[in-house]
DNA sequence: TTGAAAGCGCTAACAC
DNA sequence: GTGTTAGCGCTTTCAA
């Protein structure tokens, strides 16, 4: 009952040739002979024959298999990231190992080396912080690394990310130019490099430059969630902010909806603008203004990028940086002067 | 620089033991003497060595890895799935090689095919539609295929779904306990059997069992969008229907936002009933009232029931259906006798 | 409790 | 253009 399984072997037998022509048919070698390639070609399709890959990754040390780490499949942010990754990957023949690391940084390391024992050809890594333990494996894993969607400030592992410093500030900026003196920031965690040297500094860079002074009273750290978007738009609402820059578009609805329902308007009382452009921001209402990230885009060029790195071949550029963008919308007062980088 | 790979024979030759001894402490085997184990042990942690799953894989003919066909990683409703999926997995030892498939048959064949080449010891499909190509693959494989949140009304396929037609069947019975003589229907394809086999049928059921005509003009096929939700609102109120059954949240969401800006208040002149209650479900206003799947629990199940399948064991069950629920929030307007499957 | 040895199915020199 | 032959790193009888 079990099905047995055709080998090179038997179709050499078959088309009386020898393993290594078939070998050679098989992955488009031109050393063939039109004529043996054909009659190859049709015991293989005889036989139904479908080479091994995995006694093609064991004697070739290619296993032509990508591992990727990302915190949660569910998280449209990373699962955005993930298909650029994986469209790519198809288009480079490579499959894709995809696990979920929970943003733990035992389990990310843990997911690491399994992966290495699989042999992937290369990693791609998303995630919310890389310590030192992590980059002390990526730099034991003899398959290249590349980090998408994710910062790492003090690594020289090449990574794929927008400048979320820079979008931010131009955020606030545009929320400065409004007249606003108290702008909050709703973040995650500031435990993350990208809240804290990206977006806070973001913010701070804007402020500075307005010769508004900080006050860190207004910097608030929540975690990411609807509710907890909910449960914080009352604090933000008794610290006297007339605006507010979000790290998260649920979050962001959050805040909109308690604000609406507790008579605060928005964008009268309050202006909001969040990070991350998902459906979510058009279907909130007022729907939410937001900075823009090409998503997808990183994912890929991030792909693109490891399988250079698997191919031996330079980078041009270690660590990319892709635009950004703002798109207005109804949570945010019109104004003059935006720009879109 | 190449990093050079330590072997199962160089902890042999270190330890002073055979290869099979170092394979035997490395996959726990029982019969190996404590003294021995624990010399083994000190040699592994010494060299830092790392068995080759690739080659454990040739060897063995198992690679502990399963196949995840998925259509978008970045449908929330699929990438739930994932989640439970890879949960399951990851308890079980076992790694997620995860391919979309964009819902494509030609493109859900070739993945398949590669999965196989793979070596993986299972396979996860998820889809909306199994045509007979891929019913036939699915014989062909060696490696067991179980569906999740995936129908297939011809097949013997294991899966592991809730009970859609029912969930419908229910959620329009409530709207016609509301008074409601025109429910519209909307959907995203007619050519996926979740919709014409189950979520059709069970709205027709409702329909008869209240001896209310059934009428085509009120099931539209509009694909699954809050931009096909949108444009299909005023085809919605032009058809004079007072309630609609709607099958993706985003839509449901297109229908509601455009419904409200339109002056046709929702739940008083249109009622929605959404099916996936994702968080969109909660941020729209009014919120909609939605069906409740266990999503994570059918990816979880899914892979139960695969690793019996991978360990030769008899399934109890062929085809799981998880309980549906139905969650009542403020786009239908209260009623008696709701109960929750 | 341990070891020897034969593969697993394929690629990659190398020789012809 | 084609064949021969070592492995790749491990598991798994089978003996001892």
């Amino acid at each position: 009952m079990e099905k047995q399984t055709v080998t090179i072997y038997d179709v050499a037998r078959e088309a009386a040739v020898s393993m290594a022509t078939v070998s050679r048919v098989v992955n488009g070698n031109p050393n063939v002979k039109p004529a043996t390639r054909k009659k190859v070609l049709a015991v293989i399709e005889r036989l139904d024959y479908r080479p091994n890959a995995v006694a093609r990754g064991l004697a070739s040390k290619r296993s032509t298999t990508v591992g990727v780490i990302i915190p949660d499949v569910t998280n449209i942010y990373f699962a955005s990231l993930a298909r650029g990754i994986d469209d790519i990957a198809m288009m480079y023949k490579y499959n894709i190992i995809l696990t979920n690391s929970d943003d733990a940084s035992e389990q990310e390391v843990n997911v690491l080396n399994t992966l290495m024992a699989k042999q992937v050809d290369g990693i791609i890594f998303m995630g919310n912080h890389v310590d030192d333990k992590l980059r002390a494996e990526f730099k034991r894993a003899k398959a290249p690394v590349v980090l998408a969607g994710t910062v790492d400030p003090a690594g020289d592992t090449p990574s794929v990310n927008s400048d979320y410093a820079a979008a931010v500030e131009e955020a606030v900026t545009n929320l400065i130019n409004h007249g606003h003196k108290k702008i909050a920031l709703a973040l995650g965690s500031l435990s993350q490099s990208i809240n804290t040297e990206y977006r806070l500094a973001g913010y701070k860079r804007a402020l500075n430059k307005a010769k508004l002074p900080y006050d860190d009273a207004l910097v608030y750290e929540a975690g990411y969630s609807y509710d907890a978007g909910k449960k914080l738009q009352p604090v933000i609402a008794d610290s006297g902010a007339t605006a507010v820059f979000v790290g998260d578009d649920e979050m962001a609805a959050g805040i909109i909806n308690a604000s609406m329902e507790s008579g605060i308007n928005v964008p009268n009382d309050l202006e909001v603008v969040t990070s991350n452009n998902t459906i979510v921001t058009q279907i909130t209402r007022p729907a939410i203004t937001s900075i823009t990230q090409p998503l997808y885009d990183i994912g890929a060029v991030a792909m693109r990028m490891l399988t250079k790195l698997m191919n031996d071949k330079e980078l041009d550029e270690k660590a990319v940086i892709l635009p950004y963008g703002i798109v207005r919308r109804d949570s945010t007062k019109s104004d003059e002067g935006e720009t879109v980088n």
